[in-house]
DNA sequence: CGTTGTGAAATGATTCACAGCT
DNA sequence: AGCTGTGAATCATTTCACAACG
């Protein structure tokens, strides 16, 4: 669907424009100028309307973009509107706020099963999924049709579960562990790494101090 | 310390090095070349070269950069060479799992305080840190000298507790809630959304199968 | 030697500015 | 009148390539 090469800030800003536009059509927005939105997100109006002619031409001359119209041509562009079935590995603290995240559903996302390696834990249920065994991954992922892979571990096991992940046919990976996984670039991996976005937070505020 | 403007993507490059340096220096190697760095995080020697000359010069030719050497520069650059305090504002799943969160103090920051509104959760402990009022946070900020306020509360109530964190004089704000923050430029913001991170990796995903 | 530091060249992304549509 | 879509110009970042150094 893309015409010709996408810049990688474009795709970045895409799910920012989403949010904002899911947020004004709740509020009651019928149309949105590339003006408006990209002063919403601290950009120029041509950055808006730029990125969205990668893609094609959604908007109206005179008019702006149909905020709802908008809405559905980006969850098309960034693969969202179909829901995507997703794996949590890990039952700790993190593997549990991220099973228990509510609102994913409206997005796109759904987690579909829980695994931890730990058999005290295996069995117990968390939100109404029961805990499976890391051993198990491979039925898991057979048994819901899974595609994204979530590493919840502590890091010292972050690296052998992507792995088992890849080799369990999952398609992507979203890694919470503060390290780098390889997996040979065999599937796309996103990572959030809490100490990562510290230093970056750090950084910014020693800035503003000079 | 920085001669010249640093571009952006090299700030965010400079805790990716230092993420694999430290891994590094753990596993006992005293040098690393550009290359050798440049390889492990997908980029050119070259640029991790031109990463580090925006700084100084902290290379050794014919040798290398030496790890321990290095890493303290980078910790300079960062800011992490001392430790942020932090108070953590929501006690739910994701509060408690970020409270919990170990490793946190090497890499200099700590967790002091931990924020709830709701008054049964008040004066309980998350890992050993009394639970705190909201409407005390201004207290909290001056008795603990806090420098860094994390945004953990439901998506409704984030940008007022963003608004009271300024008001407290927080210097930077960490924002978990999927939704974007105003404070008028008067502390920088990061934010971490886990619905985008996923968006990104499903276009990514999608990406592939081309 | 192998490896850094760095100008100069190439590539990539953003801004400008305006024709054209409603 | 108001706003989009887009080529051309500007600005930012990365890559190249090589002199200088231990």
């Amino acid at each position: 669907m893309p015409r010709g090469k996408i810049p990688h800030p474009t795709i970045k800003r895409l799910s920012l424009y989403l949010r904002e536009l899911e947020s004004r059509l709740e509020a009651g927005s019928a149309t949105i100028s590339s003006r408006q939105l990209g002063h919403a997100l601290g950009v120029t109006d041509g950055q808006v309307r730029k990125d969205f002619a990668y893609f094609g031409q959604f908007g109206h001359p005179g008019v702006g973009y149909r905020i709802a119209e908008l809405i559905s041509e980006l969850r098309h562009i960034l693969g969202t509107d179909h829901t995507w079935r997703a794996m949590v590995v890990g039952a700790g603290n993190l593997g549990r706020a991220v099973t228990r995240y509510g609102r994913l559903g409206p997005k796109g996302f759904e987690v579909v099963a829980v695994l931890d390696s730990d058999p005290t834990l295996v069995g117990r249920e968390i939100d109404g999924r029961r805990i499976r065994a890391v051993a198990d991954m491979s039925a898991v992922v057979r048994e819901h049709d899974v595609t994204i892979g979530m590493v919840a571990v502590p890091v010292e096991a972050a690296q052998s579960v992507a792995e088992a992940m890849v080799d369990a046919g999952i398609r992507g990976i979203l890694n919470f562990a503060p390290r780098r996984l390889d997996v040979g670039d065999r599937v796309p991996i996103v990572s959030v790494d809490l100490t990562i976005s510290l230093e970056q937070l750090a950084f910014k505020i020693a800035l503003d101090r000079t």
